[in-house]
DNA sequence: GTCGATATATTGTATATACCAATTTTATTA
DNA sequence: TAATAAAATTGGTATATACAATATATCGAC
């Protein structure tokens, strides 16, 4: 576990807080369960019981802890602030915007290159633009999506194209193509040092992997997308029927 | 101006915030303006500065008011205030592919009790009957579910009952319940130590945690779901249209 | 065994104090 | 007068301490 240090211009408070967020973040401290009490926490990182208190205040406060009185502190089971249901075929801005969330993308490269046998399989085409995105909603980094399109279906795509709209507008609006039906894989993965900086989040937090692959009405591919997306803002949910 | 009373059962943090937030209304202290300076509410009500801080930071974290270092604390403008997202975005529906599985269950455990905090708010009851079970697929196992059912929906459920049949077939024949819609969301997870020996897996195994509430046609809830599923063989897969 | 009192653990409230950091105001100086 | 430095103001962080309120465990009387 990471140690405190009073040296820092960090504040105390503060690095207690990224502390048990990591904690809960890694599943070290499991929903439902059972943070150190107050005093525990002073002893262990020899601080004082107010000081400890901020950090697990705030973290009360951005609902990720819980407290009883008598009984102890506890890891929030609904942190969830941006639940969220691809239901129907939509790409992530319309999908943030139909939830009227501030959604912001960052373009972190834009390359047209030979594919790599893994996107080959997926993708059925040997050269692809490749595009790298950092999705931010609400000023949260919340994930990260790749993109393979294949070059023959969308030629004259440049970035300044891409800047100016979303993806799925693109396809629609400039190129005509009627999207049929995607599918979509989850896992569970741990992020790299990389994806941790880009999504301001703890090094070796988890997170899921989502692979999708989107189809024409022809049952031509038209996209492969694998994105990386924080789990502790945001929760996947669908509803069944 | 209303007074503070040392007295009453009311906290005195408590008092604060209520005075100041009717002058907040009353427009005695007026948009963008400088409330007091902490200090200064210290004099004025002869109470600590702690928890004068308290009452000013409750209302800053409510958005009424914002602080500035070295300048001061204002309040904020109508159109900030109350910036909060309520995380309940409830969609509509959407479908998601059940693949039908050939399923064996071991019966893990078979408990009636209180349930803790956490199951209560999922399931909106005091006592439940807690089922954990091993799922395996073609000799491998899948997943550890546990399941927490009312105790008033379902008397007489026995565990020679459930071993007998599937949970969902018992609700709807033993008990003639028509089942409506289910709420399911996916997280990554680490296998504690007991749940990779039950997988078969090695320690710390990455995971999918679900956890499901589904309701019957009046809303009532029938049950809450947590399981853990492997990652390895099992890909969760969703087909939008 | 059951009920009730008691002790213990844990969070909640409140105070007093000290020093730090950022900003504004005032005084000093070139 | 304008630039600079010093002081005062104001919120930010941290400690130590005390007691209250609530929940849980323990023990004893019945």
């Amino acid at each position: 576990m990471k140690k405190i240090s009073k040296d820092k211009p960090v504040p105390i408070y503060y690095q207690l807080k990224e502390i048990l967020k990591e904690m809960i973040n890694n599943n070290v401290l499991r929903a439902g369960e059972k943070i150190p009490t107050e005093r525990e926490l002073c002893e262990i990182h020899d601080i004082s019981r107010m000081t400890a208190r901020r950090a697990v205040n705030e973290l009360v406060n951005e609902g990720l802890l819980y407290r009883e009185q008598g009984r102890g502190t506890f890891v929030e089971e609904a942190e969830a602030k941006f639940k969220q249901q691809l239901s129907e075929l939509h790409g992530f801005t319309e999908e943030m915007q139909n939830k009227d969330f501030e959604t912001e993308s960052k373009i972190l490269s834009f390359t047209i290159k030979e594919v790599t046998k893994e996107i080959r399989e997926h993708l059925q085409s040997e050269k692809a633009i490749a595009i790298k995105r950092l999705r931010i909603v609400d000023d949260v980094p919340l994930a990260i999506e790749n993109v393979w399109v294949p070059c023959e279906l969308c030629p004259d795509l440049t970035e300044d194209v891409l800047a100016g709209s979303s993806l799925y507008n693109i396809f629609e609006e400039r190129y005509n193509y009627q999207l049929d039906h995607a599918r979509q894989t989850i896992e569970p993965t741990v992020l790299t040092n990389e994806e941790s900086d880009l999504l301001s989040l703890p090094k070796e937090s988890l997170a899921l992997l989502f692979r999708r692959t989107t189809y024409l009405s022809n049952d031509d591919i038209i996209e492969y997308t694998k994105s990386i997306y924080r789990s502790d803002e945001y929760k996947y949910e669908v509803l069944l029927e």
